[in-house]
DNA sequence: CGAGTGAGTTGCATGATGAGACTTAGGGAG
DNA sequence: CTCCCTAAGTCTCATCATGCAACTCACTCG
């Protein structure tokens, strides 16, 4: 979305979101994923601009999502690996899969389906809660303070 | 991040970002999750300009994600209410919370916790499988095409 | 009547993006 | 040696989107 901050705004997504919420840069992220890594093929494969690839690329190194790691010397060229914190964000990426197969199915021919490499089961579409292992959704999590004050202060319903 | 397609992206994330992926989109769905629903308050509470605001709230409005409901004739008032295609993105909002708090932390306190009401856990920030329940990272998923040859061709992998 | 509120729309200056040519450094063919 | 190719960028320019701020419109309240 934008290169900018969004002022004011004290919320991790908000924040998340001036790192990776610049157009195609999502999209870079999970060519990454997928194996392409090099400055052509990414051009290529997306078709964005040699300028914005080069941006956007320069920043997400900077920020410790890709490492850029020269694969052959003379003459030097480079590779975008993406780091454990750039992994990290698999999650929304599949979420936003799973949302975008859901509402807007590929025009021609079905859409790709992900499922689990052994076992054949799908990706669930559900946050769940790691004490009982139910499913959640907006109404079931509340945003408080952390630690400390543990459960005497509550806050902000999300919905 | 666009108000552009993503063309020639046959993948349904670029689908998903086209529809939310535009600058401010996903925070003023973020916003009407926690209650934050009238024109004006939104426009306080996010800081964007009301021309974009309006914008992206149309845009919305028109694909879905939000119902555009009148609370008052005379004058004439509306609210803007999530439908279920739009609280479908709340993993996506969560996980992105999630991973901002890990890497960007509040500057000034530390962050809100994402806690499941009832029993005091916390979110999962992982997606898991819907048959055997395993934990699924970017190497545990097979993207292949659906149904029909089930089983028998296999295509690219994810990571 | 005049001020206030909510939901927008409009206009201008600035910033980001797309298209596409140019650069740099080395390799290989003839 | 010269010409052409590849990879990874950089540069320029026209167009699009955004931020800022004022304006509109319809109705209500004092």
């Amino acid at each position: 979305m934008l290169n900018r901050t969004y002022p004011g705004q004290a919320c991790s997504i908000a924040r998340a979101l001036e790192v990776v919420g610049e157009r195609w840069t999502l999209l870079i992220l999970r060519d990454t994923y997928r194996g392409t890594r090099r400055f052509d093929d990414l051009q290529a494969s997306l078709g964005v601009t040699r300028g914005v690839l080069a941006s956007r690329l320069s920043r997400l190194v900077e920020e410790g999502l890709l490492e850029r790691r020269p694969y052959q010397a003379n003459p030097a060229r480079f590779e975008y690996i993406p780091t454990a914190k750039g992994r990290e964000l698999w999650p929304v990426l599949m979420h936003l899969l799973l949302w975008g197969d859901r509402y807007y199915p590929a025009p021609n021919g079905p859409p790709q389906v992900a499922e689990h490499t052994g076992c054949g089961g799908r990706l669930t579409p559900q946050l769940t809660c790691d004490q009982c292992g139910r499913q959640l959704g907006p109404g079931d999590v509340t945003l408080r303070p952390p630690a400390k004050q543990a459960r005497s202060r509550r806050a902000a319903q999300l919905l």
